[in-house]
DNA sequence: ACATGGGGTTGATCTGCGTCAATGCGGAAA
DNA sequence: TTTCCGCATTGACGCAGATCAACCCCATGT
């Protein structure tokens, strides 16, 4: 019925906490995502700081929200594992996609400005996210320069990734906008490691249409038509890129 | 005629410069924006603390970029007076506005991100900023806790701002983009001091466009309409605001 | 195996906005 | 004052993408 929190991990079974093996603690330092999350740039002893302050872990389900729009603000979250979208609902009823997130992106950084998030975090599959207490990481920023300074990166990546979202959003055409689409997720499963060619989409059409501007239709057909191109293969959710090439054409003329 | 710049009483005249007055220096705490700018919400000793880092101001002419994309990232800007558009170029060689600037707002947070600008900021009109070195804003906010904190929110809201735009552009008709558009402006107007009701568009009909993902046509067909419903007044960049609920109703029906 | 339902595809038609083009207006310079 | 030029307005027309509607596919539960 409504989201209700599962029992956190770390902290919910006291048997555990007496073996304390480090390899499964919830610690930066061994996470294999440190290369793209918070940690990215920092030197060993100063990940370890940052292990200080992750302490502890939850899990979403698929559908379920991990924060809504105006749930006070305390925690930033990293992705460990999973998919989400960030979503508001309209005035209409209808719910906009702002954004989609997979593990290594931090979530919550639009509640920081006045203490409430300014969006719904959803879950599109069963997630995990380490929670980092706000306060606490603005401590740990206080006597560790170079974290201070990642995370003003960390939030200026995100001011970048928006305006390039309203680029889109502002200048492209319904191919060009899904073009941009599927080589931005090819690119970020490429840098976790996955294939940049092959991938399996987590959202509808029509949140990838609420996320373009475009009804779920037009993605549908717009999909076939880059099949028939030969660009894409498409069956369902499963994406195979078969012309890279042929898909960054696209933008390049402007139109 | 145009709404010129009162002449700027503190660098203007060189005669002034051995005096030296508190009150004329380029301090935060003195500055009439302070409750907009970054000082807001510190104490007195606070904003102090801000007078010694921003020491400088830089004078932009109308049309002047006050950096372009790609530029070393070395300081962020506050606005002091006059107006500004971000802007990038694009492959097609037209340029794209990602958003309008105004007194006591904060420029180039996008630079943090890779040390460099993405995007250009182009004035106006004829403007005034305060550099603000990013270098020693992080060694402040460093020193002062509070300072650290409001850094950040200053940037989540322009990462909450950014969020508007993309829900703008991505569910919204025309109309209800104009609508959304104007009364935005009118907001900040008035928390700048100045009529909600009456102002002078500092940007052409195709820098809106360019903002709102329309065409120049589109945005004057809508301004007529809208004046011919008696919703605003239109005299080219003359707008004054009729009826702001008449406003307000096109947002909240969806679509 | 079968039924069920949510997502996806595809076609026909409609329309909001873009495009193209002509005209008007007002501020800056001579 | 007159000229000029960039900006704005307005109209006629076309098209990209929305809308409406039918059908299909596949995953899920019984």
């Amino acid at each position: 019925m409504h989201d209700s929190q599962p029992p956190d991990l770390m902290t919910a079974q006291p048997a555990l906490k007496a073996i304390d093996i480090p390899q499964l603690k919830t610690v930066c330092s061994s996470c294999s995502l440190r290369e793209l999350c918070l940690p990215i740039g920092l030197s060993q002893s100063e990940i370890e700081q940052l292990d200080q302050l992750v302490y502890t872990r939850r899990r979403i389900k698929r559908g379920e929200n991990l924060y809504r729009a105006g749930d006070e603000f305390a925690s930033l979250y990293a992705i460990r594992s999973g998919f989400f979208k960030s979503n508001v609902l309209l005035a209409d009823g209808r719910d906009q996609v702002t954004g989609f997130h997979m593990p290594g992106e931090i979530m919550g950084l639009d509640g920081i400005s006045i203490d409430r998030h300014a969006c719904n975090a959803t879950a599109l599959e069963d997630s995990e996210v380490c929670v980092i207490p706000f306060a606490r990481l603005e401590e740990a920023s206080h006597q560790v320069r170079s974290l201070q300074h990642h995370f003003h990166k960390v939030m200026s990546r995100e001011i970048v990734r928006d305006q390039g979202v309203m680029m889109l959003l502002g200048s492209m055409h319904a191919e060009e906008r899904l073009a941009a689409f599927l080589l931005n997720l090819s690119q970020r499963f490429v840098s976790r490691g996955y294939s940049p060619a092959e991938f399996h989409l987590r959202m509808t059409r029509e949140e990838i249409g609420s996320f373009l501007g475009l009804k779920l239709e037009t993605v549908s057909r717009i999909f076939s038509k880059f099949q028939h191109e030969g660009l894409i293969g498409v069956q369902q959710k499963h994406i195979r890129i078969r012309r890279v090439d042929g898909l960054r054409a696209l933008l390049d003329r402007g139109d």
